[in-house]
DNA sequence: CCTAACGTTGAAGGTAGCTTAAAGGTCAAG
DNA sequence: CTTGACCTTTAAGCTACCTTCAACGTTAGG
């Protein structure tokens, strides 16, 4: 078949499934003698493979290596190994999204539960002042320096502070 | 501060931070009269929420758009609707996510439960058969398209095949 | 014969979020 | 005075995954 046919029945766009040729991944691909791709029916399947595969997560990097030239002979111990070790990646993935999901719960209800006494300027310093506490791994930041920017944020100082380290003139 | 002190107490490279505010994300900055910049302690504050937005799955334009220029006064509807939007993106992705899982998961147990009776070759072939009819959505094919691979497949058939446009919708 | 649809190529563009390189100015210490 | 750490700029590069464009050849139908 024509790349115009493969296209239609696997669902990709001809210039993908050119790159996809460009880059290694699919190798079925004859020429006719007026320079035309032919695909034999296989290429359906590999390119749904393929689809699926990246669905799942895999770079077309990994897919690469993982596919066989001849979807006959996989090398079945690299393939379970990978789709293993995926398997760990996504569920290292969930427990991120389940961690970022749980923090933006926990910023909404801090957010709504603002002191009746507090306006607006005190609450949103109330908010990020826990926020970036809940969160020191990625300021290189200690708990003295966030006293210190406590301090500083209540200020409205711009001027020229003189803290430990933050102060460099 | 200067650059390179933020970039400590932030965590961030300069680059980084220059970047940002080439982005119109960080505008808290002065000219010292020698060209340098020049940040109040808030900087600190400031990447450090833009560094957590991003964690929590927010794009730099996202944050961009949130992000007020005084930290004091916030879109509070806005911001409410973007933190609530975000959770259930997240909600979606990790839908996906227990799906692929599952997949990968199915996919394993398919491989593993070869028949004694069958060699790999059929095996892979069972495994690909059964993969590609779980997800039609990717392939524009219908059962009776898989049933054709099926057989195309099996004949191992490289021919001139002027299939007829087996159900191209 | 003409036209529309299809096929070919190589190069460039686009997204997101940065980093790196090149070429140079500023500053404090020894 | 020199060294080295710091700062500046613009431009280009990088990853991943394609798409789009320009310029051109081929084929099927009327």
């Amino acid at each position: 078949m024509k790349i115009g046919e493969l296209a239609r029945l696997s669902g990709l766009t001809p210039s993908r499934i050119r790159f996809y040729e460009r880059i290694g991944l699919l190798k079925t691909v004859d020429r006719r003698p007026n320079g035309y791709r032919t695909y034999p029916q296989q290429a359906v399947m590999i390119l749904g493979l393929v689809t699926t595969a990246q669905r799942a997560g895999f770079t077309l990097d990994e897919i690469r290596t993982l596919l066989p030239s001849d979807l006959k002979h996989w090398d079945h111990a690299t393939l379970m190994d990978a789709l293993t070790r995926k398997i760990a990646d996504i569920e290292a993935l969930q427990v991120r999204l389940t961690q970022s999901r749980a923090h933006l719960l926990r910023l909404i209800e801090d957010i709504q539960a603002r002191p009746d006494d507090m306006d607006c300027a005190a609450n949103a310093h109330r908010v990020l002042t826990n926020m970036l506490a809940e969160h020191p791994e990625a300021l290189d930041v200690t708990s003295d320096d966030i006293r210190l920017l406590d301090a500083t944020d209540r200020r409205q100082s711009v001027s020229p502070g003189r803290g430990k380290k933050t102060a460099s003139r």
